[in-house]
DNA sequence: CTAGTTAGTTAGTGATCACTTACTAACTAG
DNA sequence: CTAGTTAGTAAGTGATCACTAACTAACTAG
């Protein structure tokens, strides 16, 4: 019985683990013991501070969300222009990725989903929020004249979202052969250029 | 002993069973009894066919790739424009998606990418020939005049390619709550209308 | 100081799974 | 007709896993 800690910490170094393996071995391939294992716990000790397994990924799903709505807040806080806020809010959500890219293999992961239905719909309501502000400050752009007047802003939204999710893909099947928010912001520029109402010559 | 078949045939058929179940289970949890099972064998009976369960695996992408290609080559075919066989060949990868929903199952699936590295490459090089074809058609449609001419063909291409992705990321956590090939079909619209010479009004 | 609570342990259990062994019956070449 | 080949089966094995039961020792309130 080594370093008996609070309930409360332990907890936080459950999810942290769970996060730093869930990319190492795949989610679905993740098991308590190595979890536990990387705690510095026996494995029968993770049903102290979880009920069952469905729980513990339940919690990391609430902690994902956590970090993502925080950090989007804080690309916003900036008093910068819409174009702006939109390059910071991609650039944070490509670094987010970057340093934690268990994310996209839990967001990812068939099993999880099917076994765990609410999992899906807290990670498509995530999506949808990072859409829905991408969608605003898209318009706010367009009635600042940063961006063509023709431009959908919920479709326009679509297309940036895609390009995160999209390249989150490749960098994750490219075996992560490149820098991913340097690429990102690299063809944001370019989404955002052909979006713009003089975007002609550059 | 019910209805022998010939080895090939049986093969073909366990291959399409997996495809079927790989979006039904995840791929990770999909066992060989259950493949079994779909097919009319008992589990061993799978193991007649392929040495093990990686070989069906490989036999699995082999098939992707094939189908994949083909599709391709088809939508390439046509004696239209290059925009318009960005098109096609848009809604064609769509399309096999929203038929074969365990594609981007298997394609996103990072424990089967940690067991069998392989698996990766071979998707990683089926994806790379996806954007070649899309950056060559691109670098065409700019001679014709179709694209603005300070356009990188191999970065609009990323942008076609992670449009495609991206979508069926969202397709995929949404539960499939829209259509994916109308949807691409619509944003693809956008995005390539943004890219053309004069695309300022519509 | 003491009694209750709780974070931890050791030892196990039942389920599941890929894969093996040994046998059988259907097809096929000569 | 026969002998070899091959698609199939029944029965089982060892490994792995989530989860449980029963116990223990550290913390903490009174």
């Amino acid at each position: 019985m080594r370093a008996r800690k609070t309930a409360e910490a332990r907890k936080t170094e459950i999810i942290d683990a769970t996060l730093r393996l869930a990319d190492k071995l795949g989610p679905e391939r993740l098991t308590t013991e190595a979890i536990a294992g990387d705690v510095g716990l026996t494995q029968p000790g993770i049903f102290r501070h979880f009920p069952n397994k469905q729980a513990l990924w339940e919690a990391v799903a609430a902690r994902i969300g956590a970090i993502m709505e925080a950090r989007w807040a804080k690309a916003q806080d900036a008093q910068t222009s819409p174009g702006d806020q939109i390059r910071a809010l991609v650039g944070t959500q490509l670094r987010l990725i970057q340093s934690t890219p268990a994310i996209p293999a839990i967001l990812f992961s068939r099993e999880l989903h099917t076994k765990n239905k609410g999992l899906r719909k807290a990670f498509y309501a995530l999506l949808s929020r990072f859409h829905r502000v991408i969608a605003d400050l898209a318009a706010r752009a367009i009635d600042a004249g940063e961006l063509r007047e023709d431009l959908d802003p919920e479709d326009a939204a679509f297309l940036v979202v895609a390009l995160v999710q999209g390249l989150a893909v490749r960098w994750s099947i490219s075996g992560r052969n490149f820098d991913l928010a340097e690429e990102g912001s690299r063809l944001l520029e370019l989404q955002l250029r052909v979006f713009s109402p003089e975007g002609a010559p550059s």
